[in-house]
DNA sequence: AGCACGCCGACT
DNA sequence: GTCGGCGTGCTC
């Protein structure tokens, strides 16, 4: 046998592969495609994937290096994940080595590899026992006899737990009653009573006409949008979709967003299915993750759920996907692989030939034009389970008020009714901290921190300046640095003092705040969520982490502080997310048969996006932010890529990126470079790069190109540098 | 991304 | 005198 080589993608962000020999020894058993093999790297030794096998090398011999050993376990890429995942770097134009380390549990890229072997288990010889003499003469033996008889197996480490001794086991063992074995992979099977059906609800018209299409839809390709108000039954046509794939011994993928993997929504797949589930959230350690990621490419787990990352799980025989919250902006990660959790979903289900389900109350525009296009499935659900109304929502003009500590007198009144009748009120502010900025009464000073030149936050809990953009911290200046008087005051109003304002105007109810610093310590959230179904606070302060997944039934009145800056942002996308924000807020409110308000404060209640949602709904809107996009050209009628280079000098991001604008390129815009939103931001000056096509084709193959001429690139490594395919947010 | 190498400032 | 800051270059 002659060496043998192999092309490696190495978990680093290089847009090549590695070529490496395979000694003769390695080479049996057969290499397979997809399988993880340790090599040298530099200084260092790396997992690595192989992708492809050959006889021979364009490089040669002296140049390089050998495989230091392969890992033949149980897992490696099978073909279709791994063109799933070609596609993936492929569309986003990024590293394959990172795209295969991020589709790999840390646990199975390190070079200390855990076993991920079944156990071996234990069951009864068809030896015949004396069980009496045993339970007289060894009643320890005999118990676990009982238990593995009665289980008809078990490993070792069960027995353990259950406080038995090894000697017991071997005890048994050498009296032949007990033997090990070698455990298959339990694949999980459909088994009667799976289904819970006095748990499941009977469906509306509009409910079984969906579940109807997508069933008739089962066995192939297809993608279907429920677009349903909060409330509506999206979960249960979910649950009544999954059954027949279930039954068929499939497995299903279920999407979710980062928080909303609420208990609430567990207990729904729990207490409707009796089969295998498994969560995958950023709650779990690395040893948990490996496990639950294990039980689904065994094929034991029959529903997976799981947020953005989850998408990669390798499963045995996945029958369908539901991406929950469709809209949500957790799917989009939004560093390194910038891919969009949905939007590859909708790729792994069409490669897969299965059904793929969006929900959601405020679809993205993305998705609802490709649903009245026609290109999905449009399902709408536009009645409300039981009697309930949604709530209605109001617009506060502030333009001309007095205003008491950021709130009208309006507000504060409907605040007081809501109380008096025994109800919970919610105040959104999407600011934490006490203020936005301090500064100087006399000389109008503002203190700024110098990596962001953006105003410290006054953090008065923590007595410190805290920067939210890059996190540094400075004590509270007491005279003016550049005039030294003494007067120094907080300017604008942030949760923490809108805490303090509420409990001074409401002192005979209990307030409690939610965001990411009253939340911070492990369990708080839940413990504060906890407190709040049990009533213990009637006046609930939060950011926009209250806005997502938690239901409140209690809470009637929702109030929204100051959602201006939307309106007239230069984010083409922030009415879109302001409008999902708002109508997702309103189905916070008054669940259950008591009425619910919403409140917006507003200095511009006539602006037209306002009117029309309050008016015409998010549907209403959605159309006609629609027609907007189709005349402008923007997404989804056009298609965006997204150059952006940082360095620690603004000239450099700007270099880089204009020689990127030299390029030939077909069908595009390019707009820029411009100064980023933040042009500086934690002491990095940062440009972009936008371009823009009329159709993908146009869009990858500039995308191409441009990328071509990076190696050439004078100031390549003078910046820090990144594709993102399908921008979000171009604050960023 | 790591990691090594290399060249300048403030400490035992 | 060294420890360590991060700029630069390389990884089959």
């Amino acid at each position: 046998m002659k060496i043998q080589y192999i092309q490696v993608a190495i978990p680093v962000p290089m847009r090549q592969l590695f070529t490496y020999q395979v000694p003769v020894d390695l080479q049996t058993p057969t290499i397979r495609i997809g399988e993880r093999v340790i090599v040298p790297f530099g200084s260092r030794e790396v997992v690595g994937i192989v992708l492809s096998t050959e006889q021979q090398s364009d490089i040669p011999d002296n140049k390089l290096k050998a495989i230091k050993s392969r890992i033949t376990d149980s897992f490696h890429f099978d073909s279709a994940l791994l063109s799933f995942l070609k596609r993936c770097a492929d569309y986003y134009h990024h590293p394959i080595g990172d795209v295969l380390k991020q589709a790999l549990p840390v646990l199975l890229r390190q070079i200390k590899q855990p076993d991920i072997s079944l156990p071996a288990r234990w069951r009864c010889t068809t030896q015949i026992v004396d069980l009496d003499s045993l339970q007289k003469k060894a009643r320890k033996q005999f118990e676990i006899y009982s238990l593995v008889n009665k289980h008809q197996s078990i490993t070792w480490a069960e027995l353990r737990t259950l406080g038995f001794t090894k000697s017991q086991l071997t005890a048994l063992e050498t009296k032949k009653l007990v033997e090990q074995y070698q455990s298959q992979a339990i694949k999980y099977q459909w088994q009667e009573p799976a289904l819970n059906e006095e748990n499941k609800l009977q469906l509306s018209l509009e409910q079984a006409i969906i579940v109807t299409a997508i069933k008739e839809n089962n066995h192939e390709f297809s993608c279907h949008l429920v677009d349903g108000i909060t409330g509506s039954g999206k979960t249960e046509v979910y649950l009544q979709a999954m059954e027949e794939i279930l039954a068929a011994n499939k497995q299903v993928l279920v999407l979710v967003p980062e928080i909303g993997l609420t208990p609430q929504t567990l207990n729904r797949f729990e207490q409707r299915f009796n089969v295998p589930i498994c969560l995958h959230h950023s709650g779990l350690n690395d040893s948990e993750r490996l496990q639950t990621w294990l039980e689904a490419q065994r094929g034991s787990a029959a529903i997976i759920i799981g947020t953005r990352s989850a998408i990669f799980t390798p499963l045995h025989q996945l029958g369908l996907i539901i991406v929950d919250e469709e809209h949500d902006g957790s799917f989009k990660q939004q560093d390194s692989f910038r891919y969009h959790a949905r939007d590859i979903a909708i790729l792994r289900a069409r490669q897969l030939n299965i059904p793929i389900i969006l929900g959601s109350a405020t679809p993205s525009l993305e998705t609802l034009q490709n649903a009245l296009s026609g290109k999905y499935f449009y399902h709408q659900l536009l009645n409300r389970a039981g009697q309930s109304n949604i709530a209605k929502i109001e617009l506060i003009d502030v333009a001309q008020q007095q205003m008491q500590y950021g709130l009208s007198e309006h507000l504060k009144g409907a605040i007081d009714e809501t109380l008096t009748k025994g109800e919970q009120v919610l105040i959104f502010l999407n600011r934490r901290g006490y203020a936005p900025a301090i500064t100087c009464q006399t000389c109008q000073w503002i203190a700024d921190c110098l990596r962001c030149n953006k105003p410290y936050t006054l953090h008065q809990g923590q007595q410190l300046l805290i920067c939210h953009h890059c996190g540094s911290q400075k004590r509270i200046p007491l005279q003016c640095p550049s005039c030294n008087s003494t007067d120094i005051q907080a300017m604008g109003q942030g949760t923490e003092q809108l805490e303090q304002r509420i409990e001074e105007l409401f002192p005979d109810y209990s307030t409690v705040r939610i965001d990411r610093d009253s939340t911070r310590k492990k369990g708080a959230l839940t413990k504060l969520l906890q407190e709040i179904t049990h009533n213990k606070h009637q006046i609930l302060i939060g950011t926009q982490m209250l806005a997502k997944g938690h239901h409140f039934p209690n809470v009637t009145l929702v109030a929204l502080l100051d959602v201006d800056g939307a309106l007239f942002s230069f984010d083409f996308r922030a009415a879109e997310h302001m409008a999902q924000l708002l109508v997702q807020v309103a189905g916070r409110a008054g669940r259950e048969s008591k009425q619910g308000k919403v409140l917006v404060q507003t200095n511009f209640p006539e602006h037209p996006l306002l009117q029309d949602l309050v008016h015409n709904g998010y549907g209403h809107f959605a159309q006609y932010a629609l027609t907007e996009r189709k005349q402008a050209y923007l997404p989804p009628f056009g298609f965006q890529a997204l150059f952006r280079a940082e360095a620690n000098y603004p000239s450099y991001p700007d270099k880089f990126l204009r020689a990127l604008t030299a390029t030939a390129y077909n069908g595009c815009d390019l707009i820029g470079p411009v100064p980023a939103a933040m042009e500086k931001r934690a002491g990095k000056y940062r440009y972009h790069l936008i371009v823009q096509a009329k159709s993908r084709k146009y869009l990858h193959q500039a995308v191409w190109q441009l990328l071509q001429t990076i190696p050439k690139n004078e100031w390549q490594n003078k910046v820090r540098w990144s594709v993102d395919i399908d921008p979000i947010d171009l604050n960023w």
